[in-house]
DNA sequence: GTTCGTGCAAACGGTTTGCAACAAT
DNA sequence: ATTGTTGCAAACCGTTTGCACGAAC
């Protein structure tokens, strides 16, 4: 992808082959996938990659804020390309993790959060999806 | 604690002294210790207690449903006593992690939930404590 | 030729597991 | 005797680090 190549170069990343490689699956999915799942993913079409080099490009991104690191689901952090602020559904059956926009669930702050400077917060939904909706998320 | 023999037997565990002596600390912290803090806390009054006795009971509470597990920080998981449904504010500058009444925080879920079945939520804030409050909890 | 990117392997930290000894029932 | 509990050590898994080679500027 021609403009994949130009977003990391407009972030000052140079834009190496397995540096777009990582770039391609993790901002074309919303798996929420972990660092070995990326790796995984990465290897099927790009199979000499190193587990570190993707380690290596993950956290590059992370750091040029093109992706955000989750602690979503015990045992590993998941990568998110969504970088506005939003919330998320998890689903307890399968273990999927659905993007909610932000204002899908607006908080109300009580007196009770007085001392505190929220800077931002985040919600995590649990609970089934339905089976008659279609696509990852309803707000599409 | 009488009562907290009395509390674990109750729950068909066996009031073992090192059950009784990790029982004793991560029922009566709101620091959302993990695993390896309670090992170090419960050690300094009991130095023989090995860490997979540790861990045995942190597991066993949460599986009778005393304690809960949960992703608040990256690198380990933290224990939780307060079991009522509860939100969390994190102190970016500091780390420290302080619950959050559930009405603190109630959400207005919209039309773009269509689709979910939500079964529990959980908000976690960030930003900054004001030092002019006192206590860790302003609710208190 | 100096910086940056990559691969490999080792190290690391939190957690889990296998097993033998032991205590409780 | 059977079951449950403990300690030790090793294994395990996700992640990080050290280092040497190679590519890009």
């Amino acid at each position: 992808m021609k403009d994949l190549i130009a977003f990391l170069r407009g972030k000052g990343l140079r834009p190496t082959t397995h540096r777009v490689a990582v770039a391609r699956f993790v901002f074309n999915t919303s798996s929420h996938p972990s660092a070995d799942e990326v790796l995984n993913s990465v290897r099927r079409h790009c199979p000499t990659i190193s587990r570190a080099t993707v380690y290596n490009a993950l956290d590059l991104f992370v750091k040029k804020g093109l992706l955000r690191k989750r602690l979503l689901k015990p045992g590993a952090e998941v990568f998110d390309p969504l970088m506005d602020a939003h919330h998320h559904f998890i689903d307890e059956t399968t273990g999927a993790i659905f993007d909610v926009p932000l204002d899908a669930c607006k908080i109300q702050p009580t007196a009770a959060l007085r001392g505190y400077d929220i800077k931002e917060y985040h919600v995590v939904l649990r609970g089934r999806r339905r089976k008659t909706q279609k696509g990852p998320l309803s707000w599409e």
